[in-house]
DNA sequence: ACACAGCATTAGAACGTTCCAAAGCATGTC
DNA sequence: GACATGCTTTGGAACGTTCTAATGCTGTGT
């Protein structure tokens, strides 16, 4: 038993070792300039002996801030979300916060169990990227600490949000398959998962803007790969489309797959187009045409909010969107004469 | 200013609201049996009603520990690490646990950063995903809480670790190449990246085994798409082998981008092994052949040392060492008889 | 010589919990 | 009716910091 060689000394002790105040120590450690030279070198000796290490809960009990942003990511699995957290990293680091993540493990239950986590922890602000909770939810974590929703629409009057167009987007998508000769374009939905329901709308938009309402054709599907597998199939098992517009890249690698499966070629016998342009449909291989979203600028934009709200500036909340890019790869080109 | 509409209410708030004690609150939090049913209903009817939401801070700071454990990833975009993630989660969260991550960024200083923004806001282990850091900074951490490394040979007697057998793995990687028919098999190595050396070790020891030491080729690598890349650049700027062994899948890819670019076929002309099986090599156009370790296991296993250390059943190291195993795909095969 | 400024240092009250010890209050026993 | 028993409830100390106000000390201007 009594594991306990595990002992983080206090101030306390440092105070004592180097023969001076608790407030001393203090000073030293947030570095004052009103210490002596002497009593300061005493103070760094006697902790560096110790391997003293300020204990961040009693200072963020005291100080009623801990100087640490929570981000909430639905999916520790999806590059997307790691390429926001790079934005939001950047900045909140440039700005003398730290940051750290929890994840929701694509389960509503458990992404809530994270949130609670963070804000129990006190973060003086929660960044949600992708996330499925509901606006009751986020609002009621919103009245305690400001929060951004990142990658999904969010009318909330106390919730700020960043996302991208996802009607744009999806604008794009239909605009370049009609472009290239496709009518019979289909789409997988992303089912609930965030910024499905602005894509699947834009679709559906585009589709009646080209005059093709009589095409239109959903499946429900996922923002996974099995999600974009099962989907497809439930395509291919009607007359199959000639274009087929995946929820993200993710669904899109489980399409090409049911594709490839079914022998049908890509992008001769059917379009795949994605969205979210990850690192890795930019693989040779894979080069898939998809929908790029700014996804470093949305974690740069959702700190720059968190910053305006720690710091007071502004008390309403603010949507910002951000217009996505067409990727042209591969996996798209004129349907072939039937 | 002033944007203080962010107030959090305290247990004396709700103390005051249900009219009862502070300490009664407490027991109603901590769902203590010798509460009244009344006095239950009317605090928790007045949490619910503020929004109250315990303080893990103040918690944390009395009961001294926080009920948290620590990961440091060193890299948030290797889904790797998220498959270790997903173990560690498991395990802890079945324990009654939080999970917190902290992301190195691919950069030491950062890393370091992060380690110790996770130690100072006291959680009760930290566990260390296929990170950068000197023994010395862990060992210094170890000196206060329970650390386990995950993905990296670690001898220290402070210090617990979990990994698969890099040199078992590259291993089974040669005797493939071999049994295929491949003298010519150079490695890319992983530079200092965690587990990169016992695979060169692993590469070097079955080269030799073979009797192909005079075959041994490796050049300077690294743990990423760029790595993998320009190492292959480097060996197609001279004589060109038959197999490559790339350090991880990552850097397998951009071994494969730049045999595209080369215009060299994969397996045809050069066959290529990676290692981790990220989910995205079973992707069918990439299909890449490589090593798979336990990543799952790899947590879980982290997680049980964890556990055997919070709990004091034990006070010495242990290092766990788990097998890796070869996955088959098309990116290999036998050489063209030159 | 004296007041006063300015700097270095310190004591002690917070912060929001938990937990111990003790108090309050029925109920049952003799 | 006095007293023990068991359950519910409470006050207050503690946790390791920060921060305010106060203290001691040194030097300066008159």
């Amino acid at each position: 038993m009594a594991g306990n060689r595990f002992k983080h000394p206090t101030i306390h002790d440092v105070a004592q070792k180097a023969g001076v105040s608790k407030s001393l120590v203090s000073l030293v450690m947030r570095e004052s300039p009103h210490v002596s030279d002497d009593k300061r070198a005493a103070v760094m000796e006697a902790a560096a002996e110790l391997g003293y290490r300020p204990n961040a809960v009693a200072r963020s009990l005291v100080r009623q801030r801990s100087g640490v942003f929570g981000c909430v990511l639905s999916d520790l699995h999806n590059p997307f979300f790691a390429d926001v957290a790079d934005g939001i990293e950047e900045v909140a680091f440039a700005q003398g916060y730290r940051t750290l993540l929890s994840s929701g493990f694509l389960d509503a239950e458990r992404e809530s169990i994270a949130i609670d986590t963070l804000l129990q922890m006190r973060v003086d602000a929660l960044i949600m990227l992708g996330t499925l909770s509901s606006i009751d939810e986020m609002e009621k974590a919103a009245r305690t600490v400001p929060v951004v929703v990142v990658g999904r629409t969010t009318a909330s009057p106390f919730v700020d949000s960043v996302h991208d167009d996802g009607e744009a987007g999806a604008n794009l998508v239909v605009d370049h398959l009609v472009g290239l000769g496709h009518s019979r374009i289909a789409h997988i939905s992303g089912g609930r998962g965030a910024g499905a329901a602005p894509r699947l709308a834009g679709y559906e938009a585009a589709m009646r803007r080209h005059g093709l309402r009589g095409e239109i054709s959903i499946v429900e599907g996922a923002f996974t790969r099995d999600g974009g597998r099962s989907g497809m199939d439930t395509l291919l098992a009607g007359p199959h489309p000639t274009a087929v517009f995946a929820p993200n890249d993710y669904a899109a690698y489980g399409a090409l797959e049911s594709l490839d499966g079914h022998g049908l070629k890509v992008p001769e016998d059917v379009s795949v187009i994605g969205y979210d342009n990850l690192a890795f449909s930019r693989i040779g291989r894979i080069d898939l045409t998809t929908v790029a979203q700014p996804s470093r600028a949305l974690g740069q934009h959702a700190m720059e909010l968190v910053m305006e709200r720690v710091t007071g500036l502004r008390d309403d909340a603010r949507h910002v969107v951000l217009a996505p890019e067409l990727i042209v790869g591969s996996t798209t080109a004129g349907p072939v004469a039937s």
